[in-house]
RNA sequence: GCGCCGGUAGCUCAGUGGAUAGAGCGUCGGCCUCCGGAGCCGAAGGUCGCAGGUUCGAAUCCUGUCCGGCGCGCCA
């Protein structure tokens, strides 16, 4: 049970005590609007407020203030609560008891690493598939964006109770796959890289150290056989590189998954026949098409080519049956928004196979511009041209990386500028939260050199000053953010909610000293410093950046 | 041409119908006998691209328009 909840559930219930006693009256079969409550920005405006007297009158026909002063009438406080109050236009504004505030911090101290998670009602599995870049060669920064978006999210959708299965799909099927060993087969034999070919210094390191019985292998095929040869070695090498950077990042996958795979357990077959009877399906010009028009699309799309061999498409059909064959209530799909183009064919091939579109979301990432000393980056894996992931951690580092995306709407085209972000490093939000964490690990540190430990008893009398009441009240809103982060699959209220957390904590050391002679006092304050340690601890996992003891 | 995403302070970005539009960086001015100065306090800085509309109320919703990014394959 959070705040938010408490307070939301306690005007509502005041408004079903106003209409029975009839201080107000509702049209008969008119939608009771939902109750809106936020934390005002201005500390004048109470520490909760609600529009629920505007809300209410379309519908209860009567002036805000009026409907304000009804509700208020006829509100019972939580304890929570020490006072509501009524404003202009039709504000319901509330004040939380300053003892009930500073009795918060033993509960929040007890929950430690659970504090904040849970918090929602209905937990639901999700599958969270994102980078799934192609294993042709070493991820660049380019899918920067997308393996922390993602894994923030996952981490997000798992911290507020949900069920959480990590995906990443890998394109091993197609002919970038042959392009990538026809590369290394040029490389090897003296010839020019095709033009479709990869040109990166990687390539040509895999060229160097190709196994003797790959080669074996390659020399005793025909014709194209041995770019295939070539490719399915080279493409395992990229993966296990793939797979390693990711590991390096904090990214974590559950399942790795390969569209071949999805071929050969014949999810596809299934999926086209599946259309088929629901008449979905049709040939033309040799062609095998799925009928998108029919979902609103502008045209159709084909499933099989007229030379037999399946597009991406068609191992897209597959693999959503196969997802949702795994029970999972909401498929999540992190992509580049330059994959927009496929959204609706996806979900109209989704609900033409009977599935609920709304249980596919395609979240799309807006591109990131990569610019070094005021050039913009190219990144092409073709032309060889990029700065790998791995290069940009080892460069910038993962912690402010993490951040930087983090706290960011995905839909947000950006600028990441790598001169910038080394050079403002000390300068930049994610240290201040860190340096924040540490600083109460230090107080704690003295405080047990010193002999002194922390005790919650008691607060609701000690930790009434505005700084401690300040900090406390940030302390509370963590499960709201976590909620609402997951609520809306949008990261970004998290460095907020750190950042801000980090400032309280800040203000109240700078007004209350913690280690006094007042035993009492010190027991106190020094549970709110491990509370507020706890809560920037739990805040930083969910971003999955560090919390360093000592800096 | 059609479609998707953007346009908010010098820069990078929050703000998905509410009260005086916010933060970081940068700029300017203050604060170190005291638990960590990677800190604290204060200031300057904005016709929310533009024009209409919807309503008690619009940065937010609708329409149009301009600018930028990205798409519109029997590529993946």
């Amino acid at each position: 049970m959070s705040l938010r909840t408490d307070i939301s559930r306690a005007i509502a219930d005041a408004r079903d005590r106003a209409i029975r006693s009839g201080a107000l009256t509702i049209a008969p079969d008119a939608a009771l609007p939902t109750v809106g409550l936020e934390r005002p920005a201005n500390p004048d405006h109470g520490d909760w407020a609600s529009n629920a007297a505007m809300q209410l009158a379309p519908v209860a026909r009567a002036a805000p203030m009026r409907i304000a002063e009804a509700l208020l009438e006829h509100f019972e406080p939580p304890p929570s609560i020490a006072a509501g109050s009524v404003a202009a236009p039709g504000f319901l504004n509330f004040r939380l008891a300053p003892e009930w505030v500073a009795a918060q911090v033993g509960p929040i101290r007890d929950a430690g690493d659970a504090y904040g998670h849970h918090v929602v009602d209905g937990a639901e599995r999700f599958n969270v598939e994102f980078v799934s870049a192609n294993p042709t060669g070493p991820l660049h920064v380019g899918n920067a964006r997308g393996a922390f978006v993602g894994d923030v999210l996952c981490r997000v959708l798992a911290a507020a109770g949900h069920e959480v299965v990590r995906e990443y799909y890998f394109n091993d099927f197609g002919g970038q796959v042959k392009a990538l060993g026809a590369s290394v087969r040029a490389l090897r034999a003296g010839e020019p890289i095709p033009e479709d070919g990869y040109r990166g210094d990687y390539v040509r390191e895999m060229a160097e150290s190709v196994p003797a019985e790959v080669i074996d292998a390659a020399e005793a095929a025909e014709g194209d056989e041995a770019d295939w040869v070539y490719g399915r070695w080279a493409s395992e090498v990229q993966r296990r590189g793939i797979e390693a950077s990711l590991a390096a990042l904090g990214v974590a996958f559950d399942v790795w998954k390969t569209e071949s795979s999805i071929h050969d357990e014949g999810w596809v077959e299934r999926g086209v026949s599946k259309l088929r009877d629901a008449g979905y399906v049709y040939e033309d010009e040799g062609a095998t098409w799925f009928k998108a028009t029919a979902f609103g699309d502008d045209r159709d799309r084909v499933i099989y080519r007229s030379n037999g061999a399946p597009t991406y498409f068609a191992a897209d059909i597959g693999y959503v049956s196969e997802k949702f064959s795994r029970g999972f209530d909401e498929l999540i799909y992190v992509w580049g928004e330059n994959h927009h183009g496929a959204v609706a064919r996806l979900l109209h091939a989704a609900e033409a196979l009977g599935h609920d579109p709304d249980a596919v979301r395609i979240l799309l990432y807006s591109w990131v511009r990569f610019v070094r000393e005021g050039e913009a980056v190219s990144m092409s894996k073709r032309s060889g041209q990029f700065v790998t992931l791995d290069d940009l951690m080892a460069e910038v580092g993962a912690d402010p990386v993490r951040w930087f995306f983090s706290s960011r709407a995905f839909t947000s085209g950006i600028d990441f500028d790598l001169e910038l972000a080394k050079k403002q490093s000390n300068e930049n939000p994610v240290y201040y939260v860190q340096y924040a964490h540490a600083r109460a690990c230090s107080i704690l540190r003295h405080a047990a050199e010193q002999g002194l430990s922390a005790d919650a008893q008691g607060t609701g009398e000690l930790l009434l000053h505005p700084s401690e009441q300040e900090l406390i009240r940030h302390l509370l809103d963590f499960p709201d953010t976590v909620a609402q982060a997951a609520e809306r699959r949008e990261t970004h209220d998290v460095p907020r909610y750190a950042y801000e957390l980090a400032t309280a904590f800040s203000a109240f050391y700078r007004d209350a000293k913690v280690l006094t002679d007042d035993a009492g006092v010190s027991a106190a304050r020094l549970a709110l410093v491990d509370a507020a340690r706890s809560v920037l601890a739990n805040a930083l996992q969910l971003l999955g950046i560090s919390a360093p003891e000592s800096m």
